[in-house]
DNA sequence: ACAAAATTAAAACGATCGTTTTAAATGAGC
DNA sequence: GCTCATTTAAAACGATCGTTTTAATTTTGT
Protein backbone atom coordinates (compact mmCIF):
# COMPACT_ATOMS: atom_id res chain seq x y z
CA UNK A 1 0.00 0.00 0.00
CA UNK A 2 1.60 3.58 -0.94
CA UNK A 3 1.58 6.62 1.35
CA UNK A 4 -1.24 7.52 0.72
CA UNK A 5 -4.70 5.64 -0.85
CA UNK A 6 -4.68 5.93 -4.81
CA UNK A 7 -8.69 6.75 -4.34
CA UNK A 8 -7.51 10.08 -2.18
CA UNK A 9 -4.89 10.78 -4.07
CA UNK A 10 -6.86 10.98 -7.52
CA UNK A 11 -9.48 12.87 -5.20
CA UNK A 12 -6.98 15.62 -4.00
CA UNK A 13 -5.66 16.01 -7.82
CA UNK A 14 -8.98 16.57 -9.78
CA UNK A 15 -9.92 19.27 -6.41
CA UNK A 16 -7.25 21.16 -7.45
CA UNK A 17 -7.09 20.89 -11.11
CA UNK A 18 -11.48 21.35 -11.55
CA UNK A 19 -10.94 24.00 -9.43
CA UNK A 20 -7.80 25.47 -10.86
CA UNK A 21 -8.74 25.11 -14.41
CA UNK A 22 -12.61 24.09 -14.69
CA UNK A 23 -14.22 20.83 -14.91
CA UNK A 24 -14.07 20.68 -18.88
CA UNK A 25 -10.78 21.63 -19.10
CA UNK A 26 -9.14 19.36 -17.02
CA UNK A 27 -8.25 15.90 -18.70
CA UNK A 28 -8.18 12.46 -16.70
CA UNK A 29 -4.47 12.58 -17.64
CA UNK A 30 -3.78 15.30 -16.01
CA UNK A 31 -5.65 14.56 -12.99
CA UNK A 32 -3.66 11.00 -13.14
CA UNK A 33 -0.78 12.63 -14.16
CA UNK A 34 -0.50 14.84 -10.88
CA UNK A 35 -2.15 12.00 -8.54
CA UNK A 36 0.59 9.54 -10.05
CA UNK A 37 -1.67 7.16 -10.39
CA UNK A 38 -2.72 5.45 -13.77
CA UNK A 39 -4.78 6.54 -16.33
CA UNK A 40 -7.21 3.79 -16.23
CA UNK A 41 -7.72 3.95 -11.98
CA UNK A 42 -10.47 6.84 -12.09
CA UNK A 43 -13.01 4.78 -14.33
CA UNK A 44 -11.95 1.77 -11.79
CA UNK A 45 -12.06 3.62 -9.14
CA UNK A 46 -15.17 5.85 -9.31
CA UNK A 47 -16.89 4.43 -13.04
CA UNK A 48 -16.23 7.91 -14.83
CA UNK A 49 -15.37 11.45 -14.93
CA UNK A 50 -18.57 12.84 -13.90
CA UNK A 51 -18.88 10.35 -10.92
CA UNK A 52 -15.49 11.59 -10.26
CA UNK A 53 -16.40 15.08 -9.69
CA UNK A 54 -19.39 13.96 -7.82
CA UNK A 55 -17.23 12.27 -5.27
CA UNK A 56 -15.35 15.04 -5.04
CA UNK A 57 -18.01 17.23 -4.38
CA UNK A 58 -19.24 14.62 -1.14
CA UNK A 59 -16.20 14.15 0.13
CA UNK A 60 -15.97 18.12 1.05
CA UNK A 61 -19.59 19.06 1.35
CA UNK A 62 -21.14 16.42 3.49
CA UNK A 63 -18.99 17.03 6.18
CA UNK A 64 -18.89 20.95 5.70
CA UNK A 65 -23.32 20.92 5.35
CA UNK A 66 -23.62 19.26 8.43
CA UNK A 67 -21.64 21.76 10.31
CA UNK A 68 -23.63 24.36 8.80
CA UNK A 69 -26.77 23.10 9.50
CA UNK A 70 -26.18 21.86 13.42
CA UNK A 71 -25.14 25.87 13.59
CA UNK A 72 -28.47 27.41 11.97
CA UNK A 73 -30.20 24.83 14.44
CA UNK A 74 -28.61 26.36 17.34
CA UNK A 75 -29.04 29.74 16.50
CA UNK A 76 -32.93 29.37 15.56
CA UNK A 77 -33.06 27.41 18.91
CA UNK A 78 -31.67 30.34 21.05
CA UNK A 79 -33.92 32.58 19.27
CA UNK A 80 -36.68 30.36 20.32
CA UNK A 81 -35.68 30.49 23.72
CA UNK A 82 -35.29 33.71 24.15
CA UNK A 83 -38.62 34.49 22.47
CA UNK A 84 -36.85 36.76 19.68
CA UNK A 85 -36.34 36.71 16.29
CA UNK A 86 -33.05 35.27 14.95
CA UNK A 87 -30.43 37.84 13.76
CA UNK A 88 -29.99 37.98 10.18
CA UNK A 89 -25.91 38.19 10.76
CA UNK A 90 -26.06 35.06 13.17
CA UNK A 91 -28.12 33.02 10.27
CA UNK A 92 -25.63 34.23 7.11
CA UNK A 93 -22.59 33.70 9.78
CA UNK A 94 -23.91 30.30 10.37
CA UNK A 95 -23.53 29.68 6.75
CA UNK A 96 -20.16 31.34 6.40
CA UNK A 97 -18.23 30.97 8.97
CA UNK A 98 -17.67 27.14 8.80
CA UNK A 99 -16.04 27.62 5.48
CA UNK A 100 -13.45 30.01 6.49
CA UNK A 101 -13.04 27.45 9.49
CA UNK A 102 -12.52 24.49 6.90
CA UNK A 103 -10.61 26.63 4.14
CA UNK A 104 -8.31 27.45 7.26
CA UNK A 105 -8.12 23.80 8.26
CA UNK A 106 -7.84 21.52 6.33
CA UNK A 107 -5.38 21.69 3.01
CA UNK A 108 -6.58 21.39 -0.26
CA UNK A 109 -10.22 23.40 1.49
CA UNK A 110 -8.54 26.71 -0.57
CA UNK A 111 -9.10 24.43 -3.90
CA UNK A 112 -12.84 23.25 -2.99
CA UNK A 113 -13.47 27.18 -1.96
CA UNK A 114 -13.04 27.93 -5.53
CA UNK A 115 -14.74 24.79 -7.12
CA UNK A 116 -17.93 25.73 -4.73
CA UNK A 117 -18.31 28.93 -5.78
CA UNK A 118 -17.58 28.35 -9.87
CA UNK A 119 -20.57 25.70 -9.64
CA UNK A 120 -22.98 28.39 -8.54
CA UNK A 121 -22.18 29.78 -11.69
CA UNK A 122 -21.55 26.98 -13.47
CA UNK A 123 -23.39 26.48 -16.92
CA UNK A 124 -22.57 22.73 -17.94
CA UNK A 125 -25.57 21.06 -16.15
CA UNK A 126 -23.00 17.87 -15.44
CA UNK A 127 -21.10 20.24 -12.76
CA UNK A 128 -24.51 22.32 -11.97
CA UNK A 129 -26.91 19.95 -11.11
CA UNK A 130 -24.16 17.54 -9.18
CA UNK A 131 -23.42 20.56 -6.77
CA UNK A 132 -26.89 21.92 -6.24
CA UNK A 133 -28.43 18.42 -5.42
CA UNK A 134 -25.92 18.48 -2.33
CA UNK A 135 -26.55 22.25 -1.39
CA UNK A 136 -30.09 22.43 -2.14
CA UNK A 137 -31.51 20.93 1.90
CA UNK A 138 -29.14 23.82 3.20
CA UNK A 139 -30.20 25.99 1.34
CA UNK A 140 -33.75 25.49 1.64
CA UNK A 141 -33.48 26.14 5.60
CA UNK A 142 -31.37 29.00 5.54
CA UNK A 143 -34.36 30.89 3.26
CA UNK A 144 -36.97 29.48 5.76
CA UNK A 145 -34.98 31.11 8.37
CA UNK A 146 -34.64 34.26 6.93
CA UNK A 147 -38.11 34.52 5.99
CA UNK A 148 -38.47 34.33 10.00
CA UNK A 149 -35.76 36.95 10.56
CA UNK A 150 -37.42 38.91 7.89
CA UNK A 151 -41.40 38.98 7.78
CA UNK A 152 -41.79 42.28 7.47
CA UNK A 153 -40.07 41.55 3.93
CA UNK A 154 -42.45 39.81 1.21
CA UNK A 155 -40.78 36.83 -0.03
CA UNK A 156 -40.66 37.10 -3.32
CA UNK A 157 -38.25 40.16 -2.51
CA UNK A 158 -36.60 38.30 -0.21
CA UNK A 159 -35.95 35.11 -2.36
CA UNK A 160 -34.49 37.81 -4.90
CA UNK A 161 -31.99 38.91 -2.11
CA UNK A 162 -31.11 35.50 -1.66
CA UNK A 163 -29.63 35.21 -5.48
CA UNK A 164 -27.98 38.66 -5.13
CA UNK A 165 -26.69 36.83 -1.75
CA UNK A 166 -25.90 33.76 -3.35
CA UNK A 167 -24.05 35.22 -5.80
CA UNK A 168 -21.59 37.66 -3.57
CA UNK A 169 -20.77 34.68 -1.54
CA UNK A 170 -19.75 32.50 -4.60
CA UNK A 171 -17.50 34.96 -6.34
CA UNK A 172 -15.80 35.87 -2.87
CA UNK A 173 -15.01 32.08 -2.72
CA UNK A 174 -14.10 31.87 -6.21
CA UNK A 175 -11.55 35.03 -5.84
CA UNK A 176 -10.49 34.39 -2.40
CA UNK A 177 -7.47 32.57 -3.66
CA UNK A 178 -6.32 34.80 -6.28
CA UNK A 179 -5.70 38.23 -7.08
CA UNK A 180 -9.22 39.67 -7.43
CA UNK A 181 -8.65 41.96 -10.22
CA UNK A 182 -5.13 42.71 -12.03
CA UNK A 183 -5.98 46.78 -12.19
CA UNK A 184 -3.77 49.39 -11.36
CA UNK A 185 -4.20 51.10 -8.28
CA UNK A 186 -5.65 48.20 -6.49
CA UNK A 187 -4.91 47.76 -3.31
CA UNK A 188 -3.60 44.65 -1.31
CA UNK A 189 -6.09 41.90 -0.49
CA UNK A 190 -7.05 41.91 2.73
CA UNK A 191 -7.34 38.86 4.78
CA UNK A 192 -9.48 36.33 4.29
CA UNK A 193 -10.92 36.16 8.14
CA UNK A 194 -11.42 40.37 7.06
CA UNK A 195 -13.24 39.23 3.83
CA UNK A 196 -15.42 37.05 5.47
CA UNK A 197 -16.40 39.53 8.12
CA UNK A 198 -17.00 42.32 5.93
CA UNK A 199 -19.07 40.08 3.40
CA UNK A 200 -21.19 39.14 6.18
CA UNK A 201 -22.08 42.62 7.34
CA UNK A 202 -22.64 43.55 3.42
CA UNK A 203 -24.90 40.68 3.01
CA UNK A 204 -27.12 41.54 6.24
CA UNK A 205 -27.33 44.88 5.80
CA UNK A 206 -28.19 44.12 1.56
CA UNK A 207 -30.48 41.37 3.12
CA UNK A 208 -32.12 44.22 5.57
CA UNK A 209 -32.47 46.77 3.76
CA UNK A 210 -36.12 48.76 3.82
CA UNK A 211 -38.54 47.55 0.66
CA UNK B 1 -25.43 38.19 -50.80
CA UNK B 2 -27.38 36.49 -48.23
CA UNK B 3 -30.30 38.08 -45.88
CA UNK B 4 -27.67 38.74 -43.35
CA UNK B 5 -23.63 38.90 -43.62
CA UNK B 6 -21.99 35.90 -42.40
CA UNK B 7 -19.54 37.50 -39.86
CA UNK B 8 -23.21 38.81 -38.02
CA UNK B 9 -24.23 35.45 -38.04
CA UNK B 10 -21.44 33.70 -36.95
CA UNK B 11 -21.58 36.35 -33.95
CA UNK B 12 -25.35 35.71 -33.46
CA UNK B 13 -25.20 32.10 -33.41
CA UNK B 14 -21.17 32.17 -31.03
CA UNK B 15 -23.23 34.23 -28.95
CA UNK B 16 -26.37 32.36 -27.56
CA UNK B 17 -24.01 29.01 -27.79
CA UNK B 18 -21.42 30.43 -25.82
CA UNK B 19 -23.97 32.00 -23.11
CA UNK B 20 -26.05 28.73 -22.95
CA UNK B 21 -22.91 26.24 -23.22
CA UNK B 22 -20.19 27.78 -21.98
CA UNK B 23 -17.05 28.60 -24.28
CA UNK B 24 -14.75 25.44 -24.27
CA UNK B 25 -18.10 23.13 -24.34
CA UNK B 26 -19.52 25.31 -27.82
CA UNK B 27 -17.46 23.67 -30.85
CA UNK B 28 -16.93 25.71 -34.03
CA UNK B 29 -18.84 22.87 -35.79
CA UNK B 30 -22.28 23.69 -33.61
CA UNK B 31 -21.79 27.37 -33.94
CA UNK B 32 -21.37 27.13 -37.85
CA UNK B 33 -23.97 24.89 -38.00
CA UNK B 34 -26.20 26.98 -36.49
CA UNK B 35 -25.06 29.96 -38.24
CA UNK B 36 -25.18 27.96 -41.71
CA UNK B 37 -22.05 29.06 -42.68
CA UNK B 38 -19.09 26.70 -43.07
CA UNK B 39 -16.87 25.49 -40.70
CA UNK B 40 -13.79 27.47 -42.13
CA UNK B 41 -15.87 30.51 -42.32
CA UNK B 42 -14.83 31.21 -38.75
CA UNK B 43 -11.11 30.91 -39.01
CA UNK B 44 -10.91 33.17 -42.17
CA UNK B 45 -13.23 36.15 -40.72
CA UNK B 46 -12.31 35.97 -37.37
CA UNK B 47 -8.76 34.41 -37.22
CA UNK B 48 -9.32 32.15 -34.23
CA UNK B 49 -11.87 30.92 -31.72
CA UNK B 50 -10.45 33.30 -29.11
CA UNK B 51 -10.50 36.05 -31.33
CA UNK B 52 -14.23 35.47 -31.99
CA UNK B 53 -15.33 35.09 -28.66
CA UNK B 54 -13.24 38.63 -28.49
CA UNK B 55 -15.10 39.75 -31.18
CA UNK B 56 -18.29 38.51 -29.30
CA UNK B 57 -17.32 40.66 -26.33
CA UNK B 58 -16.42 43.51 -28.57
CA UNK B 59 -19.38 43.78 -30.26
CA UNK B 60 -21.94 44.51 -27.38
CA UNK B 61 -19.75 45.84 -24.97
CA UNK B 62 -17.71 49.09 -26.19
CA UNK B 63 -21.74 50.33 -27.17
CA UNK B 64 -23.42 49.35 -23.84
CA UNK B 65 -20.23 50.87 -21.93
CA UNK B 66 -20.43 53.80 -23.71
CA UNK B 67 -23.54 54.55 -22.36
CA UNK B 68 -22.85 53.49 -18.94
CA UNK B 69 -19.92 55.80 -18.82
CA UNK B 70 -21.96 58.88 -20.06
CA UNK B 71 -24.75 57.91 -17.81
CA UNK B 72 -21.93 57.97 -14.86
CA UNK B 73 -20.32 60.97 -15.93
CA UNK B 74 -23.59 62.90 -15.75
CA UNK B 75 -24.55 61.74 -12.41
CA UNK B 76 -21.33 63.09 -10.87
CA UNK B 77 -21.43 66.36 -13.47
CA UNK B 78 -24.78 67.32 -11.72
CA UNK B 79 -23.50 66.15 -8.17
CA UNK B 80 -20.83 68.67 -8.69
CA UNK B 81 -23.20 71.62 -9.53
CA UNK B 82 -24.97 71.01 -7.27
CA UNK B 83 -21.68 70.66 -4.79
CA UNK B 84 -23.25 67.67 -3.21
CA UNK B 85 -21.76 63.70 -3.12
CA UNK B 86 -23.57 61.74 -5.78
CA UNK B 87 -26.03 59.32 -4.53
CA UNK B 88 -24.47 55.48 -4.71
CA UNK B 89 -28.07 54.42 -6.13
CA UNK B 90 -27.18 56.66 -8.97
CA UNK B 91 -24.33 55.13 -9.60
CA UNK B 92 -24.32 51.60 -8.96
CA UNK B 93 -27.99 52.08 -11.56
CA UNK B 94 -25.55 53.85 -14.07
CA UNK B 95 -24.30 50.85 -13.98
CA UNK B 96 -27.07 48.43 -14.33
CA UNK B 97 -30.20 50.38 -16.03
CA UNK B 98 -28.52 50.51 -19.26
CA UNK B 99 -27.46 46.61 -18.88
CA UNK B 100 -31.64 46.39 -18.61
CA UNK B 101 -32.47 48.23 -21.23
CA UNK B 102 -29.95 46.66 -23.64
CA UNK B 103 -31.19 43.58 -22.47
CA UNK B 104 -34.72 44.44 -23.64
CA UNK B 105 -33.83 45.99 -27.11
CA UNK B 106 -32.09 44.07 -28.94
CA UNK B 107 -32.94 40.23 -29.78
CA UNK B 108 -30.19 38.20 -27.95
CA UNK B 109 -29.03 40.44 -25.90
CA UNK B 110 -30.65 38.30 -23.25
CA UNK B 111 -27.86 35.45 -24.12
CA UNK B 112 -25.25 37.95 -23.87
CA UNK B 113 -26.05 39.36 -20.80
CA UNK B 114 -25.67 35.90 -19.34
CA UNK B 115 -22.32 35.75 -21.02
CA UNK B 116 -21.30 38.35 -19.27
CA UNK B 117 -22.37 37.02 -15.84
CA UNK B 118 -20.18 34.05 -16.60
CA UNK B 119 -17.00 35.79 -17.73
CA UNK B 120 -16.56 37.44 -14.30
CA UNK B 121 -16.37 34.18 -12.47
CA UNK B 122 -14.57 32.27 -15.74
CA UNK B 123 -11.80 30.18 -14.97
CA UNK B 124 -10.30 29.79 -18.20
CA UNK B 125 -7.85 32.76 -18.48
CA UNK B 126 -8.97 33.24 -22.71
CA UNK B 127 -12.46 33.96 -21.17
CA UNK B 128 -12.17 35.53 -18.43
CA UNK B 129 -8.53 38.22 -19.53
CA UNK B 130 -10.76 39.06 -22.53
CA UNK B 131 -13.80 40.43 -20.64
CA UNK B 132 -11.99 42.20 -18.06
CA UNK B 133 -9.87 44.13 -20.39
CA UNK B 134 -13.09 45.62 -22.16
CA UNK B 135 -14.39 46.74 -18.13
CA UNK B 136 -11.63 47.34 -16.69
CA UNK B 137 -11.96 51.78 -17.56
CA UNK B 138 -15.34 51.36 -16.48
CA UNK B 139 -15.08 49.80 -13.85
CA UNK B 140 -12.52 51.95 -12.17
CA UNK B 141 -14.69 54.98 -12.89
CA UNK B 142 -16.98 53.47 -10.74
CA UNK B 143 -14.81 52.89 -7.93
CA UNK B 144 -13.95 56.53 -7.69
CA UNK B 145 -17.28 57.24 -8.15
CA UNK B 146 -18.33 55.15 -5.48
CA UNK B 147 -15.38 56.40 -3.24
CA UNK B 148 -16.30 60.23 -3.66
CA UNK B 149 -19.34 59.14 -2.49
CA UNK B 150 -18.81 57.22 0.55
CA UNK B 151 -15.73 58.91 1.79
CA UNK B 152 -16.27 57.81 5.42
CA UNK B 153 -15.69 54.12 4.14
CA UNK B 154 -12.29 52.97 3.83
CA UNK B 155 -10.50 52.08 0.60
CA UNK B 156 -9.70 48.68 1.26
CA UNK B 157 -13.36 47.67 2.65
CA UNK B 158 -14.67 49.85 0.11
CA UNK B 159 -12.60 48.27 -2.38
CA UNK B 160 -13.94 44.58 -0.89
CA UNK B 161 -17.45 45.69 -0.86
CA UNK B 162 -17.64 46.36 -4.47
CA UNK B 163 -15.86 42.78 -5.60
CA UNK B 164 -19.48 41.50 -3.27
CA UNK B 165 -21.32 44.15 -5.97
CA UNK B 166 -19.87 42.56 -8.95
CA UNK B 167 -20.27 39.17 -7.64
CA UNK B 168 -24.17 39.56 -7.49
CA UNK B 169 -24.49 41.50 -10.17
CA UNK B 170 -22.77 38.70 -12.27
CA UNK B 171 -25.11 35.71 -11.14
CA UNK B 172 -27.85 38.05 -11.30
CA UNK B 173 -27.21 38.66 -15.26
CA UNK B 174 -26.69 34.56 -14.95
CA UNK B 175 -29.62 33.55 -13.91
CA UNK B 176 -32.06 36.15 -15.19
CA UNK B 177 -32.61 34.16 -18.48
CA UNK B 178 -32.92 30.77 -16.84
CA UNK B 179 -35.17 29.34 -13.78
CA UNK B 180 -33.37 30.36 -10.51
CA UNK B 181 -33.30 27.53 -8.83
CA UNK B 182 -35.45 24.20 -9.44
CA UNK B 183 -36.14 24.11 -5.48
CA UNK B 184 -39.43 22.65 -4.14
CA UNK B 185 -41.57 25.42 -2.71
CA UNK B 186 -39.67 28.55 -5.04
CA UNK B 187 -42.12 31.01 -5.81
CA UNK B 188 -41.97 32.39 -9.57
CA UNK B 189 -39.49 34.50 -10.26
CA UNK B 190 -40.10 38.10 -11.13
CA UNK B 191 -40.22 40.16 -14.10
CA UNK B 192 -36.44 41.65 -15.06
CA UNK B 193 -36.95 45.24 -14.24
CA UNK B 194 -38.31 44.69 -10.80
CA UNK B 195 -35.20 42.41 -10.44
CA UNK B 196 -32.88 45.47 -11.47
CA UNK B 197 -34.78 47.36 -9.13
CA UNK B 198 -34.13 45.08 -5.92
CA UNK B 199 -30.22 44.31 -7.15
CA UNK B 200 -29.99 48.00 -6.92
CA UNK B 201 -31.43 48.59 -3.26
CA UNK B 202 -29.75 45.61 -2.42
CA UNK B 203 -25.91 46.67 -3.61
CA UNK B 204 -26.92 50.07 -2.72
CA UNK B 205 -27.85 49.52 1.02
CA UNK B 206 -24.54 46.54 1.14
CA UNK B 207 -21.99 49.47 -0.30
CA UNK B 208 -23.45 52.19 2.30
CA UNK B 209 -23.62 50.07 5.58
CA UNK B 210 -21.71 51.52 9.14
CA UNK B 211 -18.94 49.15 9.38
C1' DA C 1 -15.89 41.16 -70.26
C1' DC C 2 -11.92 39.94 -67.88
C1' DA C 3 -8.36 39.66 -64.37
C1' DA C 4 -7.67 39.91 -59.47
C1' DA C 5 -9.25 39.72 -54.95
C1' DA C 6 -12.41 38.12 -51.59
C1' DT C 7 -15.29 34.63 -49.96
C1' DT C 8 -17.28 30.02 -49.51
C1' DA C 9 -16.98 24.99 -49.83
C1' DA C 10 -15.15 20.44 -48.89
C1' DA C 11 -11.82 17.51 -47.14
C1' DA C 12 -8.21 16.28 -44.39
C1' DC C 13 -4.61 16.82 -40.50
C1' DG C 14 -2.73 16.26 -36.08
C1' DA C 15 -3.86 16.36 -31.39
C1' DT C 16 -6.50 15.33 -27.39
C1' DC C 17 -10.36 13.60 -25.16
C1' DG C 18 -13.06 9.82 -22.12
C1' DT C 19 -13.39 5.21 -22.13
C1' DT C 20 -12.43 0.25 -22.83
C1' DT C 21 -9.71 -3.74 -23.32
C1' DT C 22 -6.16 -6.89 -22.22
C1' DA C 23 -2.51 -8.26 -19.47
C1' DA C 24 0.46 -8.09 -15.42
C1' DA C 25 1.05 -7.53 -10.56
C1' DT C 26 -0.57 -7.65 -5.85
C1' DG C 27 -3.30 -8.99 -2.02
C1' DA C 28 -6.21 -11.89 1.19
C1' DG C 29 -8.25 -16.49 2.60
C1' DC C 30 -7.71 -21.26 3.24
C1' DG D 1 1.74 -22.41 -1.50
C1' DC D 2 -2.00 -22.02 -4.24
C1' DT D 3 -6.32 -19.84 -5.72
C1' DC D 4 -9.06 -16.23 -6.66
C1' DA D 5 -10.52 -11.52 -6.38
C1' DT D 6 -8.65 -6.85 -6.33
C1' DT D 7 -5.85 -3.45 -8.08
C1' DT D 8 -2.50 -1.44 -11.27
C1' DA D 9 -0.31 -1.08 -15.81
C1' DA D 10 -0.08 -0.38 -20.79
C1' DA D 11 -2.09 0.05 -25.07
C1' DA D 12 -5.56 0.97 -28.12
C1' DC D 13 -10.35 2.63 -29.70
C1' DG D 14 -13.61 5.70 -31.52
C1' DA D 15 -15.03 10.31 -31.34
C1' DT D 16 -14.45 15.18 -31.42
C1' DC D 17 -11.79 19.15 -31.33
C1' DG D 18 -9.45 23.61 -33.64
C1' DT D 19 -7.08 24.46 -37.54
C1' DT D 20 -5.19 24.15 -42.26
C1' DT D 21 -5.15 23.11 -47.03
C1' DT D 22 -6.85 23.05 -51.58
C1' DA D 23 -10.24 24.00 -54.80
C1' DA D 24 -14.47 26.15 -56.43
C1' DT D 25 -17.23 30.18 -56.42
C1' DT D 26 -18.53 34.88 -56.07
C1' DT D 27 -17.54 39.67 -55.97
C1' DT D 28 -14.95 43.76 -57.26
C1' DG D 29 -12.33 47.03 -60.08
C1' DT D 30 -11.33 48.59 -64.53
Amino acid sequence: MPQIDTKTRILDAAEHLFARDGFHSTSLRAITGQAQVNLAAVNYHFGSKDALLQAVFERRLHPLNQIRQDLLEQVLHTARQQNIRPRVIDLIGSFIEPTLAFRQSESGAQDFTTLVGRALVEPDPTVRDCFIKLVTPLFLQLSAALQLALPQIPAEILQARLQFTLGAMGHTMCTLGRPPLELPGILPPLPAEKIAELLINYVSSGLEAPC
